[in-house]
DNA sequence: GACCTACAATTCGGATCCGAACGACCGGAC
DNA sequence: GTCCGGTCGTTCGGATCCGAATTGTAGGTC
């Protein structure tokens, strides 16, 4: 059992603690955004330059091929969702992976709208023999936590996807206060 | 309390439960390591849709000037490896942050291989008046937590950084077996 | 001085990445 | 049939992003 005060708080965050002196700040929030955000950079890292990078797969093109793996055929607009990417990014991520024979592109039989994505033979092949070894390093990067803390961590997590999934439109409208959002500085203007 | 049968197991992860019925797999941890990226993704779009939004930052250029407004001044190898961007990115973020008017670079006085990275008053004044608004969505986003759990979720995500800082680099090499690892398929060649 | 190793930031090829604009398609109303 | 609002995936401008190659400075040794 640690004591508050034997927490291990990073120089950063020291630094931080002095800086926001005098103004209020939750502190324990600002922490925990901060760790999980520090964390996924940090793990994801890590496994780009393990197992991903002697395949030269993207964490993202892998996220995507895992998606595609346990739904055996999915529309696109519900891989980008699932895999945390848009749908353009999507649509240049599946690209690669066609062209490396990992991934098929096919068009819905009824709704020409749609587009399906299936794992090839050699996609299949390729997770059965590289997922074994993600999930090696996924228990390296968690082994300074027990089976129950990484339980308790996962739900703790699920609660904040949930928050946002559930309540962060709204929120969203109401910071705005009816405005419409602010257009991106970057991206694609009205046509010339 | 919880009991395991009423955590709230997302759709993906019971088809992946299905998909690795014959495959010995760690779920804890596949399941901590899934959720610390998607929250961390979660809460990144959420933050960039909300308070950066308006002002046309991305989340890497808002964590620049956060670092730097927290450390005063620093070097910029140190704001890269804080910020978790590779020195080559923070080159590009820099510069245009201080396209903008809200960040200074300056040579170091004795050193002149060194730059180092300042915030403009302008920056100052930028980073009193939001940082609270994000202070504010970092509270929404970990609003189903108590202020005990976001302590104990810091604490146990440090945990996973940490194994990874002093035991990842070991790691790495041992996978590698001593084979120098293998080159991105993207990235600069040598000279043509 | 010349030379060399170490280390700094920058350059830059290729791949992502977002999201607004866009074009193709669906399905119901008329 | 034609229209028309809604929903797809794709396109594309601009900004990141990584990391190997490169350029430049530091701090020696000779």
């Amino acid at each position: 059992m640690r004591l508050p005060g034997q927490r291990s708080i990073t120089e950063a965050e020291k630094l931080a603690e002095a800086k926001l002196g005098g103004i209020p700040v939750r502190r324990e929030r600002m922490a925990a955004v901060a760790n999980i955000y520090r964390a996924a950079m940090t793990v994801r890292h890590h496994l780009e330059n393990s197992v991903l990078r002697g395949s030269d797969l993207t964490w993202t093109a892998f996220v995507v091929l895992w998606v595609v793996w346990v739904w055996g055929e999915a529309e696109t607009r519900h891989v980008a969702e699932e895999a945390g990417i848009s749908k353009g990014t999507l649509t240049g991520v599946s690209r690669t992976l066609e062209s490396r024979g990992l991934l098929r592109r096919s068009a819905h039989p009824t709704d020409g709208r749609l587009v399906l994505l299936s794992l090839t033979e050699e996609g299949e092949a390729f997770m059965r023999r590289v997922f074994p070894a993600f999930n090696e390093e996924e228990a390296f990067v968690t082994g300074r936590l027990t089976d129950e803390e990484c339980r308790g961590l996962a739900d703790t997590l699920r609660r904040v996807v949930l928050q946002v999934e559930e309540r962060g439109e709204e929120r969203r409208r109401s910071l705005l206060g009816g405005d419409a959002p602010a257009p991106r500085r970057s991206g694609r203007r009205a046509q010339g």
